[in-house]
DNA sequence: CATGAATGAGCATTCATTCAT
DNA sequence: TATGAATGAATGCTCATTCAT
């Protein structure tokens, strides 16, 4: 059966996408060039529309960037919520858990890589991005210490150093891993440029359970 | 015996002491407010001196900045080379000597808390400091690489994944921990940022060298 | 006997509505926060009609002011011809007349304080309603002119100054006094806001024919 | 004797000259053009400076126009005040001080026309500059106020009406007057203009103690 | 008639850099 | 050397008006 869509879904649909595409627009440019550096007339040239349009869908430029980090964060925190849903037995059982998490997110990473710039490299320093980013980042942080910590209480990880500094360590791990991969600049990191999400992640895990020893 | 300063002497002591307080005050600023937000008149205020006198030191807000992390570069790679001079024999002997280095290490980004926090939080977007920084942060990580490499070639690392890999692996859990030590935000990062040098450094290397499990 | 409306008529009296509305609405607008200040989004809003149906009914911004204007310059100009049609005996008369016109006035102009507020304070400076104000100002001067004229020609008033300065002082007179009543700012104006048109209208007429010693 | 200025008295004078020459081309254009329709490039180009210079010398364009209005608000009411230094005998004597009290009144209204229009016509809607200048007014009114109470204590003046509103007309007589008298736009103002602050303060005078009856 | 999304010209303010003294 | 007054290019945001539906 086809189904007619009536005038206000039209109107409804593009109106969304139109502010979808000044979004889109503005992320690519707030991650290339920087949030001061990037200039209202760069993101409304880019995303075909005229500056007094801008002013219709976003309050102001910095609104814009925070609606983004805003829409980035949900997704990345679903990603990490999904991934930790499995019950753990062994170490081993917890490795390939890790595993298939960080793949997961690097895989998201990967799809979302203006996202990723802005949340790793930086957008500058307004300071209300600052704090949406860096919020962002410890809602992430949060998280991973979690499931350290139920780890722990499953008596699946010795109680050796602090929750605190080991969450800090793996997302250490995770966004330095991340920002080379993606936004590398040295011959080191073409080589990793190369890596699937999969083995990235296989890599990581190794190194988050086992250290640099390997095993 | 008394030695009397030429003129000459005076004169350029005085000048390096003038453009040395211009620098710290730039880097103060560039650190706390980014580069993008620092005005000139800022540094020169700080710096006691006027806003011409800036511009008889350097060339331009840039040129400030550049030399800047020049400085730390050169300094940060010292003292990781210094760590370095230690040959190695067992696993436990390389832990204690890399939680020696790191110890070091940390103690400087301890005392040069504002150029970290330009190498580690960023100074915007700036493309040349981009550049200087990026550059920065790679010859650490090859100081570490080629530190790794050794080990493997010694046998006293498998060799497992790929050095590049581990490389980036360790300075992300460097950067990391750093970060959140020297200028973390979240309350997570308050039981991190009471730590010691010393502390931070044995709960890293064992990380480093035997993940979480961390024996 | 009924009367059907034919659809012609309820259309053009609906239109008359919106169109008067819209005119209602503006009017306040340019009174309370003058002509620039006032948006066509502000007046469509309070008028309860998109952003295009003004431009159905007014060429544009300009032209609604104008229309406002044009409008109250007709009714107060009815007011004080009306006023006039008073044959005149004694100077008692007179002043008792002049007290009759003058209380019209005061009461035209506390019933239509938005468009006094508009005709003595101002609505900013826009070129073509500075124009129309003054011109309506001037129609009321010359009205009140005219009458004096009449009386020294009766005989009625000695005639040692100028009719056109005695108009322009007898204006000024009624200007600031209604200015006062109803728009005033200090605390001394607070005494006169109480008062009613009559009790302002004696005033006004002693002063006017007795100046400060009032007799 | 001559003296010679000091290097630093010049640049003083020079900077206060810059200062003037800004104020001065900001009066006469917020005067002609009205407050929000005057740019900073037109004020810029009329003094014969540069865009950054305004900056460096106001905060903002309110700033100098709140600048102007306090500085005319101070001469404004040093002329009234030393107008008022007469002690006063009989009625005549009162109306011979009034009048020249209003002569040198209007003698500075002529001398500073612009200052005496952004007064008088205003300088548009702006809420500051609007409470300036209506402060401004009720300064000037309260000084007529307090010389008409002190008239009615040493019995030269009747206690018939009200002083707010006794004060009230007068100030309208003054500044609707020299309104006509400076900035008149239509035919009967055209033969007022020609008057010289002394006649005009003589009409102004007679009418403010006579009436239109004028004796 | 009625709508409201889209337009784009217009403007105050900031700040790195220069240069006369 | 040292100063700081002067410069002017650069940019986010507003709002009257248009026009497709």
């Amino acid at each position: 059966m086809i189904r007619i869509a009536t005038d206000k879904e039209l109107s409804s649909n593009r109106s969304a996408d139109r502010k979808a595409q000044i979004k889109k627009a503005a992320l690519e440019r707030f991650a290339r060039n920087g949030f001061h550096q990037t200039k209202i007339s760069d993101i409304v040239r880019d995303a075909g529309v005229s500056q007094g349009t801008f002013y219709l869908y976003f309050k102001s430029k910095e609104a814009v960037a925070l609606e983004i980090i805003e829409s980035g964060r949900k997704q990345l925190l679903e990603v990490i919520a999904q991934g930790y849903r499995s019950g753990t037995g062994t170490v081993a059982d917890m490795q390939q858990a890790s595993e298939a998490l960080l793949a997961e997110l690097f895989a998201y990473a990967r799809d979302n890589r203006y996202f990723m710039e802005l949340l790793l490299v930086g957008a500058g320093t307004d300071e209300l991005l600052r704090g949406a980013i860096a919020e962002t980042r410890t809602a992430m942080e949060e998280a991973f210490r979690r499931n350290i910590e139920r780890a722990i209480e499953l008596g699946m990880l010795p109680d050796t150093i602090s929750t605190d500094v080991r969450a800090a360590l793996l997302m250490g791990l995770i966004e330095g891993i991340v920002s080379r991969w993606l936004f590398g600049t040295s011959e080191a990191h073409a080589s990793i440029a190369e890596k699937s999400p999969q083995e990235l992640a296989a890599a990581t895990a190794r190194f988050e359970f086992f250290g640099l020893i390997g095993i």
